[in-house]
DNA sequence: GAAGATACGCGACATGCTGTAGCGGAATGC
DNA sequence: GCATTCCGCTACAGCATGTCGCGTATCTTC
């Protein structure tokens, strides 16, 4: 809940009444729960507004866009709730990195990715900062550990680790999107498939 | 313009005055230039009653949901304009494949594409048919031309086709939701690193 | 302590899209 | 001719958007 200094940052502002760090936190708690239960078709900044208790006007202030206010609220909300195992096998934990996202994918953090996603379409800052903010991170994880494989020699020393990155999340988020199911058997399915390709 | 025969069939009326044909194809027409124009965020139903010519009231008598207008406006325009090459090589078949995708992926029907999954997030039935109508027959001909490797011997017996079709669109697709470009040199590097690991 | 600056809540307003309803005229089959 | 269905028109209520003042609260600087 504290990783954002992203936008409106305090700035150690000089004068006048600094902003209420209350009353940004209840508006992003708002966005996140409305994000969480009714998806985006019952995502308003009106409702925001009516849920945290803060006046509309004052959410325009601080919010350019829809997909900003969903964006901040979803980053503030996230703790690191992906597994990040460490085991002798690299495919074993990259096949239980997976499962744990298809794990994300089914549950609340995903309905709001597709939100973020889906509002994303029309607001292209708000697909920057969901890239910015989520996916490279997440990328730069499953990076560390295939880098990890290869130089343990379980991986090719060759491997385009890139495109490994690219099919393993390309089709998750794929099916999510399309409603498809993400379920463990066919992450596994998944990676599976990917891994042995990728075997020295 | 003519394969739709999802929903409104004409059922062989038999009282009354019959759907008029011409209003029809000018709300989808019209549905589908505001949506390569625009974007989602122009494309309005009061929008295309303006730029069709036809009254809110009548397209609110015959399309369900917004979504489901943009969906049967794009089914109703795309032509077959996915290259089909048939060669000796079933990789440089596919290869040629996903980078005509990549083409449509960045053009107008890319942008559509984008408008669909968007707003098909908040309405499963859209996200349906677009399934239904699009993505399952491409992926029918992926799963063709693979199959053709497996029985000529140049992909491996035991490959799983569906999971190569996901490896493939998968990455294509999330790499245009996210806005990170999805052109030919790319795409032949995705295509390469995936039809290397199902050569027998 | 006073002045200036900034944040917040409140009320109001114009605008645009949604979704529904009723009416009248037009086109069809019986 | 009649029932039936389609279509366009007008109207309406509802809701969300985005902006504007205004009054008040809270901070820094002098």
């Amino acid at each position: 809940m504290e990783n954002l200094a992203i936008a409106h940052a305090p700035v150690a502002h000089r004068l006048g009444r600094p902003r209420c760090d209350a009353t940004r936190k209840a508006v992003l708690l708002a966005a996140y729960d409305l994000l969480a239960e009714g998806g985006l078709s019952r995502f308003t900044i009106e409702g925001v507004a009516a849920r945290s208790g803060v006046a509309r006007t004052t959410i325009y202030r601080w919010w350019p866009t829809k997909g900003a206010l969903a964006m901040e609220g979803f980053l503030a909300a996230i703790n690191a709730d992906l597994a990040r195992p460490q085991s002798d096998s690299v495919v074993a934990d990259m096949q239980a990195l997976m499962r744990s996202f298809a794990r994300l994918l089914r549950g609340e953090v995903g309905r709001i990715i597709r939100c973020i996603i889906a509002s994303g379409q029309s607001d292209p800052e708000t697909i920057d900062a969901f890239v910015t903010g989520y996916v490279t991170p997440r990328r730069a994880e499953v990076r560390a550990i295939l880098e990890r494989g290869i130089a343990s020699g379980e991986l090719r020393a060759d491997l385009d680790v890139e495109m490994v990155n690219y099919s393993l999340f390309g089709p998750a988020y794929l099916r999510m999107l399309l409603n498809e199911g993400v379920d463990e058997a066919w992450m596994d399915r998944l990676s599976g498939f990917v891994l042995a390709g990728c075997l020295a």
